[in-house]
DNA sequence: CTACAAGTTCAAGTCAACTTGAGGTCAAGC
DNA sequence: GCTTGACCTCAAGTTGACTTGAACTTGTAG
């Protein structure tokens, strides 16, 4: 079981040591303890931080992730709530394949006005099932969509 | 063509009119003018903002969206950057697919320490179709994911 | 005509997620 | 024994995306 310190664990992950720091601070990750001042991580780590990477980049801050995959490993919710952020995650899934197929339109369709275009309009009605604005007087932009964030 | 103050775009929108006021402000929506003091957006603006959340969502910052869905509703960037911005996304979409899966594993499977579970570890290194840090001493963890935000 | 709800501006505040900088520690190699 | 480089802490700064508050204006209803 490989024993890798800090600069090792960003260097194979691509998180700044910085980050590594803070994420251990606010109990993200975990450390298996000191060699002298430095930080010895266990190789599992690096797994735990792909399943960071991907949860950010699902929209769960730091805070929901932590709690999926409480300080030991071990999920700290009920199972009910995984499957409602798995269907919650399916919903997002369908809403950017829209998406995806919107901007592949956009590409491809020389009208200039997509907003115009029928088809365009029809992959932006049938994002999150029917849910956005579309529809005369009902429903919220984006309802149901998860904020993103990037940096 | 229906001309809508901001409460009511708030109000069928869901988006709130500090927020409206702020993405005018920073040109990502455009108002038709003023009655008195007052901004009058058209009806195209709820759509508008099905596409920001959407591409909020997908993890794209304000200005991304902004080039993406120039003021006038043209786009703009070259189209080329619009397929990679959609393979990008269809990336994305993968590595969502693979973290539900994962989430619903989660949920279903009895055995308490996930990381050491085969199928678990399996779903993982699906993610990112392999470059993530699953291999010994190679690739980024989460590396072509984008960051996300939440609010 | 007056009240009032709904709008307006502008500066400052907030929040999450980091990053940066200054100054200190330590183990290994020369 | 001394230097060097990789690590350390802690406080403060940054960025993006908004939100809040105070003070002001306006169209409509009574």
């Amino acid at each position: 079981m490989p024993i890798l310190d800090i600069g090792e664990v960003a260097q194979r992950s691509g998180v700044p040591a910085s980050t590594l720091r803070y994420y251990e601070e606010i109990g993200l990750i975990g450390s298996l303890g000191r060699r002298g001042l430095r930080r010895q991580f266990d190789a599992d780590v690096l797994l735990r931080l792909s399943l960071i990477g991907l949860s950010k980049a699902a929209g769960f801050s730091l805070v929901e992730i932590a709690g999926m995959f409480g300080q030991n490993g071990q999920p700290d919710l009920p199972r009910a709530q995984f499957h409602a952020k798995a269907d919650e995650l399916q919903r997002q899934i369908v809403d950017l394949s829209a998406l995806r197929d919107m901007l592949r339109h956009i590409a491809d369709c020389p009208a200039p006005t997509h907003l115009e275009c029928p088809t365009f309009r029809g992959l932006l009605k049938s994002a999150s099932q029917g849910t956005l604005v579309t529809h005369p007087s009902l429903g919220e932009a984006g309802r149901g969509l998860k904020p993103a964030r990037r940096r």
